[in-house]
DNA sequence: TACAATCGTGGGTTGCGCCAACATTCGGCT
DNA sequence: AGCCGAATGTTGGCGCAACCCACGATTGTA
């Protein structure tokens, strides 16, 4: 789990900049997160795992469904879901009701990758939350829930 | 400025996590971000900013320290100040007491121009913590601190 | 003087988020 | 029934941020 290469002294008109704070803080983040994926991850990235827990939570959906919900366009839904069927993680069938599209499910494989990633990433959220105390991961819960869906 | 892609519903293992919550409020920042560079910032990106502020910070520095003190690439700084230098808004000089070295400073129009983009950022700013009520920010401020250098 | 370290530079790579185009298929409207 | 627009999966591409490696030139040191 490398640190994103930091700042020896930075800027006084960043250093108090919500967005550069945030910025900082997501990079330390996303690097603990491809740390993890990297030594962990069985090759996988975050794409492929956002696949897998959607398609747990709500079961088996097309494509272009799967990108809506979580967020990702259809044309990486489309290389991310062929990764995974490679490895046997997701199965995609013609939908005969309507054949534009494609029926993706998730494999007993495929959930017990996501049950093994659920894990690794527990880890990431506990290193990344370490520095904080409960209070403040209470208060960091309800500040992050109002920024990332205002 | 353009929001990010919004997930139409998240899995219940995604949405409580503080990975999750960070990157979307992150993808939602970068985004605000970013669309503020390419409306008002003249074709500028992060980089060019950052550079510019330790500049005026710091004064005339060597590009190897620039990458040091901002945390960028020494590669990723000479890109970045190449098109600086096209647009006047820099200037670099050999060393002469170390002609490996060149000199980078900021000239009055980077100046200038680093004064429009701090008030662009400023709106920025606000854009992203209008959710939040003032003790909320303060609180922000604090976590965000501990999380963004630990 | 040989060697190691530093500097600027160019060329790649990766992850994520996009967009455009295309052929196929379906649905609604006339 | 026929047509047109929309949706679907796919390919290929772009941009940004963050990296890495290798090179020639230069410097400092053993």
């Amino acid at each position: 789990m490398r640190e994103p290469l930091p700042p020896r002294r930075t800027p006084d008109r960043q250093k108090d900049r919500p967005t550069w704070l945030l910025g900082r803080a997501a990079a330390r983040s996303s690097a603990l997160l491809a740390g993890a994926f990297a030594e962990q991850g069985d090759g996988l990235r975050g794409y492929h795992y956002r696949l897998l827990a959607a398609l747990e939570q709500w079961g088996p959906e097309s494509q272009a469904d799967l990108g809506r919900d979580t967020g990702i366009d259809r044309s990486d839904v489309t290389g991310a879901l062929q990764e995974l069927e490679e490895r046997g993680l997701v199965r995609r069938e013609e939908d005969r009701a309507n054949r534009r599209r494609k029926i993706v499910s998730i494999t007993p494989p495929g959930l017990a990758e996501l049950r093994r990633l659920d894990d690794v990433l527990d880890g990431v959220q506990e290193a990344l939350l370490a520095p904080l105390s409960a209070a403040q991961r209470r208060h960091y819960a309800e500040i992050m829930a109002l920024l990332a869906a205002p």
